[in-house]
DNA sequence: TCTGGCACTCACGCATTCAGAGTGCTAATA
DNA sequence: TATTAGCACTCTGAATGCGTGAGTGCCAGA
């Protein structure tokens, strides 16, 4: 990879221009338009030598002959890396963010979808927050109703407002009253734990059973089994999908529909969110930097997100890889953080 | 409207063809290739007689003056009414239909889900089903499980394995054994009967109130109350969006866009798919018939579907306007049935 | 009432032209 | 040695024209 080492500040100051430019108005950028910077004050026939330098380099590129240069991949990522001024926001509108976050709603767990909400209707772009990862996440209060036959409907609650349904298949018909001692049991037991805590526990527990005295208890550790064994597949909330369908570096129909097809596919989406658990503060990926094709034309901007300093989940923005990245960048961090302050238990 | 009277059979016949002709292959169609046409036996003049008749009473137009006939709105409809022969489906796919429908999952209420997919897997365009109405639905089961300070979350299932959650504000606090006892009192006086019902009952309850000696009943009264007073906003399981970007008639970005807008907004489909549940048997909405002008371009193909012999949902297709009808309703009706079957407490 | 024939229209594909934008290269200049 | 002016060159995109094929409408004759 190039960095700002290779290059004299020269040209590293027209790369910045020409980004800057030609995210602004989206038509690649020749000789004539920069030199009419007055910071860099150079006749076109000078820009074009540096710009064929730049090109060697693979930072910028020109679509034909006679068409200006635009930023490759790596030219983005050098600009992004070392060029960018990121423009702080306002205080004025991180209170509006903030507000739009807390709004009350009657939905448990509708923060989430807030969330990708806001970001999406700020940024006029793609907005995605990723459920928190059930992991890590504490389970709160475990309930269970009967259904029909051995079917049994188990609810749970976790920490971040989370609601959880599901069904399980128990092995002989339980009473109502016997569900209601199970319930009582682990929640007695489990509530407060990690998800992850408590599968290990369920397996402490199921071995030790035959020592246990208490049928009930050994009932109930079932069940949990049954609840927690399969790891959930996770999930995440998308909003503005529909902002995506007016970029013009998005028209290709063929393209769109890989692009809308693995949003609904959504695992490789989440795979690609997966690996920004892992890393402090906003990631991007842009272009084929994630690896999936449908993202090639495509930038993403992430920053995790956590309940009670854990780290649970991501959010970003999707948009076309020629974003205003300067003003993406803190937006999504900032949201970022607005939302783990909201999902924080007080 | 023109109905079948006002033509001759073989003006009748020739329509028919033609609209089956562009259906199949998606090109205008021309006098020459009907002519070919065995059991019309004319020649291509006597032909352009006859459709310049139809085009006459609008039933078909053509794009541009040497490029052959399409149907309009008005000759689908025509045809759909009085022309069509359904194909009936083979009761192998029926079975292979039902299978898929009453495959197990852990997710209540996923036999939606797995129903829209169904819809849009088979016919390669978009599947709808929107979520029982909960007016209709009868209540199972109730309980409260308190969160931070006043708030209340409300876990109710419903007839059709669905389970919904709320959060509620309280005007105090109630300690969980409180809220179990309402939860109690709630089960054994509404369980069984229909939200609606359940809205008027709570009505009475609270005027009745204050002759009431159990402050717990009228705790209980004025917590269902919180639940159930606002009419929920009504939703849907749509899936297979994408496929139609792969149609040719849609392929207009600007049109393209405003239909799945018009799906994530959800309200105006929600209100044209709410016509539907006061009609029996399969209902059909060709292009502008539907009123909505995202839809302007597509055909709505829908069936009502109920749980217990109570309607409390639609079902349906989206796609084209030019589709395989004959192969689309017989399927969308069968599919309704299914599903009703499968949501039925056994 | 149907049909053959004929003139007409239009979309589409193809080649051509032209202006505009931008480049690379070279030779002159500071 | 770095910068610049100048020039020839390339490519796009819009405009234009032309020929072809498909399909029509209409008329006159069977």
């Amino acid at each position: 990879m190039i960095n700002n080492q290779d290059l004299n500040e020269r040209s590293l100051y027209l790369l910045k221009t020409l980004v800057e430019r030609y995210i602004h108005d989206g038509q690649p950028v020749g000789s004539r338009v920069l030199s009419k910077d007055p910071k860099l004050n150079l006749s076109p026939a000078t820009i074009r030598n540096v710009m064929a330098d730049l090109e060697d380099m693979g930072l910028i590129h020109s679509p034909h002959t006679s068409a200006g240069r635009v930023p490759t991949v790596s030219g983005y990522r050098l600009f992004v890396n070392s060029l960018l001024t990121v423009k702080p926001l306002e205080s004025s509108e991180l209170d509006q963010f903030q507000s739009s976050l807390l709004a009350d709603t009657d939905e448990p767990g509708d923060v989430l979808g807030k969330a990708s909400r806001l970001l999406s209707d700020v940024t006029k772009m793609a907005g995605v927050v990723t459920l928190p990862r059930r992991e890590t996440v504490v389970l709160r209060h475990i309930e269970f109703l009967p259904m029909s036959n051995t079917r049994v409907l188990v609810i749970f609650v976790t920490d971040g407002q989370e609601v959880h349904n599901k069904i399980i298949h128990t092995d002989r018909l339980y009473s109502p009253a016997e569900l209601q001692q199970a319930a009582n049991y682990l929640n007695a037991v489990y509530a407060g734990r990690s998800l992850a805590k408590i599968r290990d526990l369920i397996l402490k527990d199921m071995e030790g059973d035959r020592n246990k005295v208490n049928q009930g208890m050994i009932d109930a550790v079932n069940m949990a089994q049954l609840t927690f064994s399969q790891k959930p597949k996770d999930d995440y909330v998308l909003s503005g999908e529909t902002n995506l369908m007016g970029f013009s570096e998005l028209s290709d129909m063929e393209r769109l529909k890989q692009l809308f097809e693995a949003f609904s596919q959504k695992r490789g989406v989440i795979h690609l969110l997966d690996q920004c658990l892992l890393v402090e503060g906003v990631q991007i990926f842009i272009g084929e930097e994630s690896g999936y094709q449908a993202f090639d034309h495509c930038s993403l901007v992430t920053s995790s997100y956590s309940i009670n300093d854990e780290v649970v989940g991501v959010l970003g923005v999707i948009g076309p890889t020629r974003m205003a990245y300067e003003k993406i960048i803190p937006f999504v961090d900032v949201t970022a953080k607005l939302l783990s302050a909201a999902l924080n238990s007080k």
